[in-house]
DNA sequence: CCCGTCGTTATTTTT
DNA sequence: TAACGACGGG
């Protein structure tokens, strides 16, 4: 191990500062590409080794488990020490904390966590009259007013949904997620929150325990994040906890899940006598492409601001290229892609972002066809898929039998012609039983079921009593700090021996089998030739190193829960080009990078206003600096949204940039042209789309085009499908296309190309 | 209980 | 357009 001053002495005058800095709250403004993961972990292994503090009186929270693994092997490897400090998701901590306290909680000490679909499903149960669609936007406000720290009985959620009923829903929810011992998402820092405030003792043995409190990526915190912060360091009770946290505001694009960007805009204001550092010295990416990102982002009112500093030199212009039409698009891209490669520039140097995963569609086949490697992040994700839940529904049932979700999930399937009159029989039974045990009440309700659902039900019960005893009953222990942390870890090497010879796969496996899961989508990958199989082998292979007793298994399950994305493609370290949103680009950085549909409706989106405008802004900020090298910019004219071909207009963030951001290719849509010329002070381009731009761009249309003026005339009465009937306003050539603008009599408007069928637009004749 | 057909509805989503 | 859920007939 090399001594910490030579790991300092790379550091530039600001990390070294931020590294070395003690004595008050620091908060770390951190532009992208600055370093900040360089400095945390640096700060850890300084705090060790130069400041003598023991590594378990470290917290280290983030938000992915990527991050949080990344974080914990790079101070590792400054300090070995670091391995016993806890650096964790929120979630994690906040799963580890319950289970520690699970009694305070009133949880099952085997509770398991509820993602968005067990709770609509749970919900659904909970209050029947619910229609789907109203059960998935109560589910997602829940969801809100964990992250905001809410009870059903607050007074300000009405601030998360108006409706009077809400509360009402909230607490049915709430009372049904009880009797079945587990928690949900939002629980996993609202009810650490709750027991914090309420618990004195637990408060201060918290307090003792962790003397130094770091976060990640601050900026995309919520109410309950920033709660459990202020309780875990005492910051009302003077308890000398050092708190630093790190984050970027301008990086902020959560705030539709409850992130709070006034988390890290008022942070100096809730904890007094905060340091502030700005990381501005960016490693990255090259100086026009900060320009461009700078340029896009200083639009934006509420921000700390700040400036990068281009640490790389220049570099080439990036690219906007306008495209007439979405295949346009994707030709584009291929053809940029697949003229580097002749060149030798690697697949996996490009990386396509997109607003919303459909937009991948195009690529997709595009690349198919031409053989272009590619791989897709993050719109399918492993562990929501049919036959993982089942699977993981079943261990979830054997760890906790009170868990209606995975018993209803898994209880008639494949069928055994268990009903839903049935399940709900067993369900009221276990609530009337003081353990609540669903595979007693099976039991015990077998007996006055109909013969074929008893049967059923006692074979069931016996299968999951074999289950139980191979697992074994042991609670677990309180395993202090030594194991659990590590435990985490897949590959801990000291999991797999103790008493437990055989390993949780090959529970899992049996599990599997004896189920009749396993048969049961064997079949459907015969029948539709899906993968089915495949995954809940690599299920499997991923509870390899756990042991098979009721730790094993708890603790997988925490990892699976807590570790939403399990890592796709495991080994193939094949040449990809990357296909993601531009969500999941967060922390990430590619060497050209190519941001496709810049176009009003799409990014941003149509009804994004104020606030919400510049979060989408942001999110463009992080997209063009996460390219190193090269970055390109693609907006159609015409697109296919919908199954209708709908005319776009270029996005407003174009503007934003200024053009002279950009090395501009295409035929520049002339709205686009005006209006970026009066750049100063406009916000919008829609101004300009009222303007008549025929005239200078009425070259070189066709007959065919000629003949729509005609008849697509100003005045001519239409009707369409969905907005019904309306008048010509406007008819005109926009570059090579003659569209026109119609006004509804329910009062919207709207453009159409009336060369697409597709439009669901006729003439009306008198 | 399984399968076909019709109708509806489309963000982003660390955990 | 496409994908998924709801519903009804075998």
């Amino acid at each position: 191990m090399a001594d910490i001053q030579s790991y300092l002495s790379v550091l530039n005058a600001e990390q070294k500062e931020a590294v070395e800095h003690e004595g008050s709250p620091l908060l770390i403004l951190a532009g992208a590409g600055s370093g900040k993961t360089r400095v945390i972990t640096t700060k850890i292994a300084y705090l060790i080794s130069e400041k003598g503090i023991p590594a378990w009186n470290i917290l280290a929270v983030t938000f992915t488990k990527k991050a949080a693994k990344e974080m914990s092997e790079r101070a590792i490897k400054l300090d070995e020490r670091a391995k016993d400090a806890q650096i964790r998701t929120f979630h994690s901590f906040g799963s580890w904390f319950l289970r520690r306290y699970s009694q305070e909680a009133g949880l099952d000490q085997n509770f398991t966590v509820y993602d968005e679909d067990d709770m609509l499903t749970l919900l659904l149960k909970a209050v029947p009259s619910l229609t789907r669609q109203a059960a998935g936007k109560a589910v997602h406000k829940i969801s809100l007013a964990k992250d905001f720290c809410l009870t059903p009985d607050s007074k300000e959620l009405y601030t998360i949904e108006a409706d009077p009923d809400f509360p009402e829903i909230y607490e049915a929810y709430e009372k049904r997620l009880h009797s079945t011992g587990n928690v949900d998402f939002g629980d996993l820092i609202m009810l650490p929150v709750k027991i914090l405030q309420q618990n004195e003792k637990i408060r201060a043995q918290m307090q003792y325990r962790f003397r130094v409190i770091m976060v990640d990526e601050y900026q995309d915190s919520n109410v309950a994040q920033f709660k459990l912060l202020q309780e875990l360091s005492g910051l009302n009770e003077g308890s000398g906890t050092y708190v630093c946290v790190v984050g970027d505001d301008d990086q902020s694009i959560y705030r539709f899940r409850g992130a709070e960007v006034q988390n890290i805009l008022n942070f100096q204001q809730y904890f007094p006598g905060t340091k502030l550092i700005r990381l501005e010295r960016n490693y990255r990416s090259t100086a026009q492409i900060l320009h461009a990102a700078d340029c896009v982002v200083s639009k934006n009112e509420s921000r700390l601001g700040k400036t990068l500093i281009a640490e790389r030199g220049e570099g080439s212009k990036p690219v906007l290229a306008f495209c007439p039409t979405q295949e346009d698009e994707t030709q584009f891209c291929a053809d940029l892609i697949q003229e580097a490669h002749r060149q030798g520039c690697p697949y996996s140097d490009w990386a396509i972002l997109y607003r919303m995963n459909a937009q991948s569609l195009g690529f997709e086949s595009e690349f198919l066809r031409r053989k272009i490697p590619y791989t897709v992040v993050g719109s399918l994700k492993f562990y929501q898929r049919e036959e993982i839940k089942d699977i993981l529904a079943f261990l979830a049932l054997i760890a906790n039998p009170r868990d209606e979700i995975a018993f209803r999930r898994i209880i008639n399937k494949p069928a055994h012609g268990i009903g839903e009159k049935t399940q709900d029989a067993v369900v009221d039974f276990a609530k009337q039983s003081l353990a609540g045990s669903l595979v007693e009440a099976a039991k015990s309700c077998s007996k006055t079921s109909s013969k074929k659902a008893g049967a059923a039900l006692l074979e069931f019960a016996d299968l999951m009593d074999s289950f139980t005893e191979r697992i074994g009953i042991d609670m677990i222990e309180e395993a202090e700090e030594t194991a659990d942390s590590a435990a985490a870890v897949q590959n801990d090497q000291n999991a797999p021996s103790d008493e437990s010879t055989s390993r949780l796969s090959d529970f899992i496996d049996e599990v599997a089998e004896k189920s009749g899961l396993f048969e049961y989508h064997k079949s459907q990958d015969e029948i539709s030739g899906t993968q089915k199989v495949a995954n809940i082998q690599e299920l499997e292979n991923n509870a390899l190193f756990y042991p098979c007793n009721r730790k094993g298994l708890l603790d997988f399950l925490d990892s699976i829960e807590l570790d939403r994305s399990l890592e796709e493609t495991s080994g193939d370290a094949t040449d990809s080009v990357t296909l993601i949103t531009l969500h999941n680009t967060k922390g990430l950085e590619f060497p050209r990078v190519i941001i496709t549909g810049l176009e009003t409706g799409i990014f941003p989106r149509q009804d994004k206003t104020g606030s919400d405008l510049e979060e989408e802004r942001r999110l463009f900020y992080v997209g063009i600096t996460r390219a190193k090298n090269q970055l390109y910019i693609t907006s159609c004219s015409v697109r296919r949204l919908y199954g209708k071909t709908e005319f776009m207009m270029p996005s407003q963030f174009l503007i934003d940039a200024g053009k002279d951001s950009f090395t501009v290719i295409g035929k520049i849509p002339p709205a686009f042209a005006r209006a970026i010329q009066n750049n100063a002070g406009r916000t919008s381009i829609d101004n300009e789309i009222d303007e008549d731009l025929s005239d200078d761009f009425s070259d070189g249309y066709s007959a065919e085009n000629t003949a729509l003026s005609k008849k697509w005339k100003k005045g001519v009465r239409v009707f369409h499908d969905d907005y019904g009937y309306g008048q010509i306003i406007e008819g005109a050539f926009r570059g090579e296309e003659y569209v026109i603008t119609v006004i509804f009599e329910n009062g919207g408007k709207k453009s159409f190309i009336p060369k697409y069928q597709s439009n669901n637009l006729t003439v009306i004749k008198d």
